[in-house]
DNA sequence: ACCAAACTGTCAACCACTTAACATTTTCCA
DNA sequence: TGGAAAATGTTAAGTGGTTGACAGTTTGGT
């Protein structure tokens, strides 16, 4: 017996059906496979810059990826953090123009690429693919606009208890490592959340300290837990508190927030 | 005072042609125009709220639409204003949820109304559209993802500087009112402007203040004029001073800026 | 196991913006 | 044309967040 490294083989076909190809037929899924090919980056690494022509398309098979922007006076701001089985790239391949954030692999990270030019042929013989598009192209506007909306409006605590929500909410997959019972840590240091919400690190540090001392958070050197899911969300959305929050059937996108549809 | 209504027939085809339908043949735009019913709405009025179900899709054949949110508490933010020939509703259309955003009539506002079926049927009798609409999407999804980094890390001087700008761009038409020239004014409200930015009334207002004083612009009671549009520029874009600002070569879908191109 | 680098706690001075209040000017329409 | 409503000018006090600085704690690499 040969001794190897357990490599698990990637089965594209079963995460492209879990992603963007949910309910097309076999012939359609074994196509899209047939032209992926798989991209392992470590941890912290650039996938695409900011500017970068976009060469192609990508689908998240394990790990995550973190998109971003920085100006020239140093401020960053986060705008998504996308796990398996999302995707991304496909803005680049439908309007021509460049790459709109950067991202970078949070852990490490394995992708599934199409070529522009592959994913363009596909959605030639399949314009079924694209109507889907549009339909995702659409909620990905409408969480953005929900992120414009609060950036304007929301104060500091809903903006920030939002951002926990959905960081822990992120789907557990069994593609992933495994589900910590009683919530996921989220893997953020705090400075990375104030680049999510635009504030200093100070600022998220006392308002984090502030939660972490009534119980409704823990917080632990690049992690934080969520103690009390429940006293957080009437935090992030006091306006719904009789109605089941964000409750907003769109399942079959994996979608019920930014973080699971995304950039 | 009466005012004598001269009604000029609308004439749909030329509307669809400078709009969502650019270069599709004839055929496409009679078909698009035959089941395309005009809508006249007084100025202020309501034209969807949020939340309503997603009935149709509208085309802005004349004057100017105003997409804002309020919470309970009473804050307002607003994403955007568009003229003609511009179009909107094709969100809830794809994802079939309902309005994001309240849509107000800015001026007189002549509409022309798809309903769902007929845009649907549309779409599935020319499935090119599918691949504009998804382009369009797109570039929609960019202008947002500018929104949010703005929002977040932009100073208020620039974020100012930008909406001036790009409101005042806003594309003039044979079928809007004459242009004036020197620049169009800017019929928004201080606190209009406020809603836009997430500001307060008072702090836009000494802003406009100090630029008035300094020449940049002139504020008129709900209108603004662009004296230098060169140096709002270069406060607008401080890092972009050399190169040519914001020429993204998006003319074919008059899709240079958010307010060009949206909600 | 160690050490440098990264992350966090904490404080004080400072600045941007808000809120509230009131005066003034302009617009709109009956 | 008058009078109410809307838009703007202006100020003062209060608040939330920033910046900078420094100390303590944890992590990760070799």
């Amino acid at each position: 017996m040969i001794k190897t490294v357990i490599k698990v083989p990637l089965d594209k076909i079963a995460l492209l059906r879990r992603s963007w190809l949910t309910d097309l037929p076999d012939a359609v899924l074994t196509e899209a496979a047939a032209c992926a090919s798989v991209r392992s980056v470590a941890d912290g690494s650039l996938v695409h810059g900011r500017g970068d022509a976009g060469d192609g398309f990508f689908t998240i098979a394990s790990g995550a990826v973190r998109f971003s922007r920085s100006t020239a006076d140093g401020h960053a701001s986060t705008i998504a953090v996308m796990e398996a089985p999302n995707w991304f790239g496909e803005i680049s391949i439908f309007d021509g123009l460049s790459r709109t954030h950067d991202g970078y692999a949070s852990g490490p990270t394995v992708l599934l690429f199409h070529t522009q030019s592959d994913f363009k042929r596909l959605l030639a013989r399949h314009p079924t693919i694209y109507a889907r598009f549009a339909r995702m192209l659409a909620l990905r506007l409408r969480a953005t606009f929900d992120l414009v909306e609060e950036a304007v409006i929301a104060p500091l605590t809903q903006r920030l208890a939002r951002r926990l929500l959905e960081l822990s909410q992120i789907e557990p997959s069994p593609m992933n490592a495994a589900t910590i019972p009683g919530g996921r840590p989220i893997p953020l240091t705090q400075e990375e959340l104030g680049q999510l919400l635009g504030k200093s690190r100070q600022t998220i540090a006392k308002l984090l300290r502030i939660w972490e001392q009534d119980g409704l958070v823990q917080t632990d050197y690049g992690r934080i837990f969520i103690k009390q899911p429940g006293a957080l969300t009437s935090i992030a959305y006091p306006d719904r508190v009789d109605r089941t929050p964000q409750q907003t059937r769109l399942d079959q996108f994996n979608a019920t927030s930014l973080f699971k549809e995304f950039p």
